[in-house]
DNA sequence: CGCTATTACATGCAAACGCATACAACTCTG
DNA sequence: CAGAGTTGTATGCGTTTGCATGTAATAGCG
């Protein structure tokens, strides 16, 4: 073996928790929740009902998601025309554009929201204890803020 | 709150566990070893360096992505065009279609593989102890291998 | 056996994506 | 305070994706 030990940990980590990531994220796409939402667009309506002021830039937004600030941009226009996302010029700096959810789209997150918490029970609830829940949830916590913080 | 204690466990866990990947993924898709090839197709040709036989049905090799089985055709196709896999029709069943690394697939594979390995370690290495990755691949791995086995 | 149902993969087509780039607003420097 | 550089978002365009469906082979059942 020519790799450091060290490296063994942190790659086989990275492995399983990406794996199991896979696995039950094609599961969570099957449910009927996302049928009339993708679970892309479910995530960016969960991020905004989530963001502070509950308004977010395009690139703040944009910095929690794995997709592109074009396809972004052109999510949040199809967002829009379904009435669920208002854009509104940041007056701040004229440059930006924030975004909000509608009283329809937060309605439509909460409902979508509330069934996706019993998915994700009833597909993971009993694979694990309570304190391991925590330890994963703790873990992974953990890993993500040391990567934001570099 | 309404919800029974239990499920919001597994919902935290849930929740801090894709964050965690979606920040990790982000850092990674950006390194250099994807440039030429992208990050999809690499875990196509990580999965098939891996399975027993050295070849996998399409469909087998479909239950461990996210993408769909059409992407995966079609990816596949795109694939065989490199020179990276190769198709075979299967002798036990005419239907389906044994993959394979090429020499050339297994090559890139394990080059890519190395630069990889090092750069999760270089993003993530000094995020947790030792035992704190391992314990983190033990829960991811016990999630996952609840839910393949329902 | 024969007939239907199921499984495995491929393909037509519209939607969504990423890359490169354009454009506009802000910032910074001399 | 002008002019270059940077930042925030949108758009053109080729590629990739998913859904619905087609086709061929197997399985299951009477």
């Amino acid at each position: 073996m020519h790799r450091p030990a060290s490296m063994q940990f942190s790659n086989a980590a990275w492995e399983a928790l990406f794996r199991a990531q896979v696995t039950v994220m094609r599961e969570i796409q099957k449910l009927p929740e996302f049928k009339e939402i993708g679970i892309r667009e479910y995530d960016v309506l969960f991020n905004l009902s989530r963001c502070p002021a509950s308004s977010s830039r395009l690139s703040d937004l944009n910095a929690h998601l794995l997709i592109s600030q074009p396809s972004l941009s052109r999510m949040a226009e199809r967002l829009e025309a379904k009435g669920l996302v208002s854009r509104a010029p940041d007056p701040t700096d004229q440059r930006a554009v924030l975004f909000s959810l509608t009283a329809k789209g937060a309605e439509v997150q909460k409902s979508i929201g509330r069934e996706h918490v019993k998915g994700i029970h009833a597909l993971i609830g009993s694979a694990l204890s309570a304190e391991e829940f925590a330890t994963l949830r703790e873990l992974s916590t953990k890993l993500r803020t040391h990567i934001e913080s570099r």
